[in-house]
DNA sequence: CGTCTATTTGAATGTACTCAAAAGCGGTGG
DNA sequence: CCACCGCTTTTGAGTACATTCAAATAGACG
């Protein structure tokens, strides 16, 4: 497995030298997933963080009757977990399971607290990742507000193009809130838009 | 003003020094606001994020058609401003405005990242904060997804009871996402319920 | 080719919105 | 102290949007 990925995010937003990415890597643990496996079942404690070498996940909250609504997709290059879970240690209010085969680098609690006291950056580099993933929170829950069913499945395709591929409907139905059937109707309305324009 | 509130804020989560919170103290701007005053105006770069010593504040992103629409409140104790805006130091896409007179402290980007230099633990400070609205956020997401408007509704009063007597209901139903009206006949309902109890 | 799952279609229902009007409430000035 | 004004909340009727349920169709995989 790849672990250039890794550390061509990472210096995205800090730079390590080349020991410290040596110790990163020691830390690092490389681990394979299958297809409708399950990384974190909503309940158990987060031990680990996530970071996509290869492959799709999601993660989703499962309500009282049993349906699954998704919080976020996650496909190469992209961090996933239950931060909430992870840095608190308790247990998760969320799920998280491969949509397609994955390869995982993970870092646990233990670990990252570690590499936190022997290399300070790596907490700017997670504060940084939190905050885009917080700026892109606040973003998704003011498209829910203001946006039509139309413009917010219009939004997602064009903000994720890639996941429109790999991705089955019924799951981005979930995501954007609506039920599939609705979502086929929305689609089935802008294909005939697009037959007149 | 009291800037008490601030330091026992941030020592909730690392430890300064005296000679590290003068420091700080000493980067802080103090300032007062009257209601309805503008703190940031979507558009302006955020140039401060906002500590709340008194008063309460909404921020929200206008759309095309001029609606409101709230992404959160803030009250003593509570941070606000566009992290996003921020963080990046472009265009803010939300308005921050005061619901009532408040007392804020103010960092600037500019002494924040003076202060990350000299106090690397303020590093740590705000990666928590962050995680903590980001976690926040989560939830709220969730919760317009897998939630009855009622429930929404029962929801926001049980984990904001502060907000309910200090927020006109109008404000809640656009925090909420519902018109004025619908959150008028939620409450009503509910109340029928209670006399029947 | 057959099975299983995902998507589409349609009819009936329910939920939330719009618009318009009335009622409530707080503040201000006569 | 009361009357009036402006703003918020309530109420009701009619409408639009999204859901449920059931059935048909399409796709993927062995």
């Amino acid at each position: 497995m790849n672990t250039g990925t890794l550390l061509s995010n990472i210096s995205k937003h800090i730079n390590l030298t080349l020991k410290e990415e040596e110790l990163l890597l020691s830390k690092v643990r490389l681990r394979k997933f299958l297809k409708g496996q399950y990384i974190l079942q909503g309940g158990d404690i987060c031990k680990y963080i996530n970071f996509v070498i290869s492959g799709s996940l999601k993660s989703f909250y499962r309500d009282i009757e049993g349906h699954e609504h998704i919080l976020a997709f996650a496909i190469e290059d992209w961090w996933i977990g239950d931060l909430g879970s992870f840095t608190t240690q308790k247990p998760a209010d969320y799920t998280v399971q491969c949509i397609e085969n994955c390869e995982l680098a993970q870092l646990s609690y233990e670990d990252l607290q570690f590499l936190y006291k022997e290399i300070p950056k790596m907490e700017r580099f997670f504060r940084i990742l939190t905050q885009k993933a917080y700026v892109y929170f606040q973003r998704r829950i003011i498209d829910n507000l203001s946006l039509t069913a139309k413009e917010k499945y219009l939004n997602f395709v064009k903000q994720y193009p890639q996941f429109e591929q790999r991705v089955p409907q019924y799951m981005m139905a979930s995501y954007l809130g609506f039920t599939p059937e609705f979502l086929s109707k929305i689609r089935k309305e802008i294909s005939f838009k697009h037959l007149k324009s």
